[in-house]
RNA sequence: GGCGACGUGGCCGAGUGGUUUAGGCAGGGGCCUGCAAAGCCCCGUACCCGGGUUCGAAUCCCGGCGUCGCCUCCA
């Protein structure tokens, strides 16, 4: 049984399904109209962890994530490279599948674009001024937050207490300031939808209930992003959904900031890296691994260091899966019974993984039993060795670590200097094999000597 | 002003009332090796400060200090 922190509970609790055996999730995705950064990367990876935990735990998944493809950035960005904002929503979608695939972020089941729901989007705001909770102004459609029932629940703060603190410039037609768009009367030039409340656009947190409540149904079992999306974007959705009396997410999970230097990354701090850039210079599992390393819901550092740091542990695994004639798992991993595991490490593993997703233990956990393969391998006990070896590729590909452990593709150069080595080793003569493997060193390959002779590898 | 998170050994980063304890990386010693590498074994000082509860607290409570965040767009 799977227990797992819950925003709006605010604390932990069992991970209740609507329909039995499936679990239905729906993640907010980009805005695409930049590049993605450290806090998509780590977002995708928490939640596609999560994802492939419930599949390996024999659940089937529906995981539903948006694009958000209109919205004020990316007509900011048309208008500033004087392209169409289909242009700009094109090329950074292709960037972020990109970046996901690179990371090993399975494809959701549905990938719900915006402005594929307009019309649906037009038909809730309707009903929510049939309804009352609704109001017009000349500048767009706005809903009456004193009016939604516990309005404040995922911020943790009452109505009041929001209000007081609000920072919002004023706006006189507004009834609250926390009154939020749901529509946005077209503006001279931008692209806009029919609607019976005049020609416009909808507001952000219009979609995502409605895309979710359309593709998953109600009281689907889970709404997750990251943590800065709970307020307001998630407790604007869950109003919505409040004031239509329709029952939403059941279960919302929060995954915790990436910090740079001990700030928040954001864009408006200016702070931030983009993904991209971090996957052309390290191997996409290393953000994995330093995302797992630590808790979901806690802080992480991602640095220069701290990937150098992920990409040595990633050595490691790739390392017993080098060594040894290991079965790798089909991704995404399932656990099968027929297979031979290490039975109490498995269980151990799915131990801390309900435990709201210990990941950081059963990495642990997974090292644990890669020392014992490598022990075992030691002791040539070969069947034990074995056993151990696909058990760490199992539990390390249940969160979707893939150890790699085929040999590097070897130049004509390389090769003949390795044989050269290794006729210089069958002869003794070991200034020349060291002055060759000082070669091989220079050209960038770690050398080692194995019972099949020179092995290389980068 | 309101609400919340966090402060652990060289670094990253778990943990939680009590035997030995995360784990990774880095470092030291040993085994292995022609020498290495990889691997295995062993090792190091930790728990912000001050009180309190307790037989016993890094772990619970109170106070303090410090850091960070949310209440505006943000993953």
């Amino acid at each position: 049984m799977l227990l797992l922190h819950d925003t709006l509970a605010g604390e932990v609790t069992e991970f209740t399904l609507r329909d039995p055996g499936k679990a239905s999730m729906y993640i907010c995705g980009p805005t695409v109209y930049d590049l993605p950064h450290l806090g998509h990367g780590r977002f995708t990876l928490v939640f596609d962890v999560l994802r492939r935990y419930l599949i390996f735990s024999g659940l089937d998944v529906t995981y539903v994530s948006n694009i958000t493809d209109i919205d004020d950035k990316i007509i900011a960005r048309a208008a500033a490279e004087a392209r169409s904002e289909s242009a700009v929503c094109e090329e950074y979608e292709a960037r972020w599948w990109e970046a996901m695939d690179q990371l090993g972020v399975m494809r959701p089941d549905k990938t719900p674009h915006a402005t594929d729901f307009v019309d649906e989007m037009v038909t809730m705001i309707n009903e929510l001024m049939a309804r009352g909770v609704a109001y017009q102004t000349s500048d767009g459609v706005y809903l009456d937050v004193s009016q939604v029932e516990g309005y404040g629940a995922l911020a943790g703060q009452p109505l009041e207490s929001l209000k007081a603190g609000a920072r919002i410039e004023e706006h006189e037609e507004k009834r609250s300031p926390l009154d939020f768009a749901l529509w946005k009367a077209a503006k001279p030039g931008e692209p806009r939808w029919p609607a019976p409340f005049g020609e416009g656009r909808p507001g952000w947190h219009t979609e995502c209930v409605v895309m979710s409540l359309d593709l998953l149904g109600e009281g689907f079992d889970l709404h997750g992003g990251g943590l800065d999306l709970k307020f307001p974007h998630h407790e604007n959705e869950r109003a919505q959904a409040v004031a239509l009396g329709r029952p939403f997410a059941a279960h919302w999970a929060h995954n915790g900031w990436v910090m740079v230097e001990g700030e928040k990354m954001s864009k408006s701090l200016g702070n931030f890296t983009s993904l991209t850039d971090l996957l052309e210079k390290s191997d996409g599992r290393a953000y994995r691994l330093l995302v797992l390393r630590s808790h979901y819901r806690a802080p992480i550092e991602v640095t220069p260091d701290t990937i150098d740091d992920a990409e040595r542990g990633l050595d490691r695994l790739d390392g017993i899966a080098r060594r040894l004639p290991l079965k790798a798992p089909t991704f995404p991993v399932v656990l099968s019974t027929n297979d031979a595991y290490d039975a109490e490490s498995v269980a151990r593993f799915v131990e801390l993984m309900d435990n709201d997703l210990q990941t950081p233990q059963a990495l642990a956990l997974v090292f644990d039993v890669i020392t014992r393969a490598h022990s075992a391998a030691d002791a040539n006990d070969e069947g034990a060795a074995t056993m151990l070896g696909n058990t760490a590729l199992l539990l390390a590909g249940a969160m979707g670590l893939e150890a790699r452990g085929e040999a590097a593709v070897v130049d004509a150069l390389t090769q003949s200097l390795v044989a050269e080595r290794d006729a210089a080793r069958e002869a003794k003569d070991f200034a020349r094999a060291d002055a060759l493997r000082d070669e091989l060193t220079a050209l960038g390959w770690v050398v080692e000597d194995t019972a099949a002779g020179t092995a290389v590898r980068r």
